[in-house]
RNA sequence: GGGCCGUUAGCUCAGCUGGUAGAGCACCGGCCUUUUAAGCCGGGAGUCGCAGGUUCGAAUCCUGCACGGCUCACCA
């Protein structure tokens, strides 16, 4: 803080008067009997009963020899009245709280004339005193970059922003509940990785002085999962961030949470199954119901979702034909709808632009888009009844891509194919060599599905950024 | 990276075709022993994002930059 507002000096000079009274203001911890919505959803229990309750002052009604202020706990606010005739000397400390300091309170509950439920303060406790005023309250904090940059005062004064973030923590333990049930177990796989893999994004590039070596936090964990189901688990599960070097927008950070499940014996089939049983876990758990709203829209996420195959979905929202173009085709007719394709090298990659740009945005109500082309999905599977395809599948809720999974490739011999065939196109370096020694070993047959997690989080949420949904987004710096 | 928009007191925001910066909350002082967006009286608080330019004069017009938002492009 380069220059002291004239509010922090003031704050300081009752922080001095306080000391001076013999009052610690930071003391070490605090009892309490109750908390503020407890009191009031029970009244009858705790009438005329004492209680501690303890938060941060919130509002402040000062009238001379008598006061009442609302604290904030966990839970809620409750007001407090202060009385010069209970507290005696005691009152002198309550003339000199601030907005936002924490205080502990000892005393009686009781309804006002006005019928609000109240504690009447017998003995008053400085928990911590606040030195910077707190935001307005009754606007709270609507600058956005503030909002992101200091996210406590977001959540100090708007507390819709609290429950925001609660849901999603119930959000993500509800998939801890849902896969537990079914037997899967969770596990912790390198995020600092000697290779790369999983994926197709630039990575973050760290230097481990002691192996003088380069190292990479991971951009997905992909291969160490499959390495776990070679291992003979059946059923694992990892949720943990993953970290891309890109740029960043309403549906990427460069930090992000990702779950990944991993099935032995299962294809993409059981996987879109599984994934549609776990949003309706997850919109039951937090709604109540199989709908959910998201950017004004109410979204059905009844069973069966939709299934649309790629290149039906190209079609359908280009009115072209795609499959089986060539190369030089693929690039003219996307360049004939407008698109800049001059750097890709791959079909599939012009393919891909072609379709984030006309068929993501149609994909409101949840969709599985399956059967993806070989040339730009090397872990998965060719489609057992269409070789030049591969099984996979991308499911879209809100027009936004919310999972991706496969037919596991498990032969190891096609698997090195692939990923030489990568290296020549100059697409990667190096690729993961242990991962195609494990394969040899043998992995069962094997479905695995991998969930954007803050996205999930923001379409269930009704969020219209992923930095709403994440508490701390990556900014540029101040 | 391109386009559009924004940045004024701690917070939320006004500030017109250029004339020397305002309100509410918050803060300070006074009165007030059941208030609740407490009230009444008085007061203080600003590098108008930063740097240039135009002008007698710039928060206001122009240029550049920074940060942020939306969007397009890029991006598994």
């Amino acid at each position: 803080m380069e220059k002291e507002l004239d509010q922090v000096r003031a704050r300081k000079e009752k922080l001095e008067k306080l000391k001076g009274m013999g009052v610690n203001p930071y003391p070490y911890s605090f009892k309490r009997t109750a908390y503020s919505t407890e009191i009031k959803e029970n009244y009858e229990e705790f009438e005329d009963k004492k209680v501690k309750v303890c938060g941060r002052i919130k509002t402040r009604r000062l009238h001379g020899k008598a006061g009442f202020v609302h604290i904030e706990d966990d839970k809620g606010e409750i007001q407090i009245y202060f009385k010069y005739d209970t507290l005696r000397e005691k009152y002198s400390i309550v003339k000199l709280l601030d907005l936002g300091d924490f205080i502990g309170v000892e005393g009686k509950v009781f309804r006002t004339k006005t019928g609000e439920i109240t504690v009447w303060a017998e003995e008053i406790t400085l928990l911590s005193k606040a030195l910077h005023p707190p935001p307005e309250k009754w606007h709270g904090i609507k600058d956005v970059e503030t909002r992101y940059r200091q996210r406590y005062l977001d959540l100090m004064s708007n507390k819709e922003i609290r429950g925001l973030f609660r849901r999603r923590a119930e959000i993500i333990k509800g998939i801890r509940e849902f896969l537990d049930e079914r037997g899967f177990v969770e596990v912790e796989t390198p995020i600092l990785q000697p290779v790369y893999g999983g994926a197709f994004a630039t990575p973050f590039t760290t230097y481990y002085i002691k192996l003088k070596k380069n190292f990479y936090l991971r951009i997905s964990d992909e291969l160490y999962l499959k390495r776990l189901i070679i291992g003979g688990y059946e059923r694992v599960y990892e949720i943990g961030k993953n970290f891309r070097n890109e740029g960043i927008d309403r549906t990427h950070n460069p930090e992000f949470t990702a779950m990944e499940v991993y099935q032995a014996y299962a294809d993409y089939r059981d996987m879109m199954e599984l994934f549609e049983d776990m949003v309706i876990y997850l919109a039951r758990k937090i709604y109540g119901k199989e709908e959910i709203q998201y950017d004004g829209k109410t979204i059905s996420l009844k069973k069966p979702w939709r299934r649309i195959s790629y290149f039906e979905a190209l079609k359908k929202y280009t009115g072209e034909e795609w499959r089986g173009l060539s190369f030089e085709e693929t690039k003219k007719l996307a360049e004939k709808l407008g698109l800049e394709v001059e750097e890709k090298r791959i079909k599939g990659k012009i393919l891909e632009s072609v379709f984030e740009r006309f068929v993501e945005p149609e994909l409101i109500e949840p969709a599985f888009v399956v059967d993806y082309p070989a040339d730009i999905t090397p872990l998965a599977k060719n489609k057992r009844d269409d070789p030049g395809l591969v099984e996979r599948f991308e499911a879209f809720i809100g027009g936004v891509e919310v999972a991706n999974a496969y037919s596991e490739l498990n032969d190891p011999e096609e698997q090195e194919r692939r990923f030489e065939e990568q290296l020549k196109l100059k697409e990667r370096e190096e690729y993961d060599r242990d991962f195609v020694r494990a394969l040899y070993y043998g992995m069962p047959p094997t479905g695995g599905l991998g969930v954007g997690i803050d996205r999930l989080v923001m379409i269930l949420l009704n969020a219209s950024s992923i930095r709403e949904v994440i508490l701390f987004p990556q900014l540029r710096e101040e």
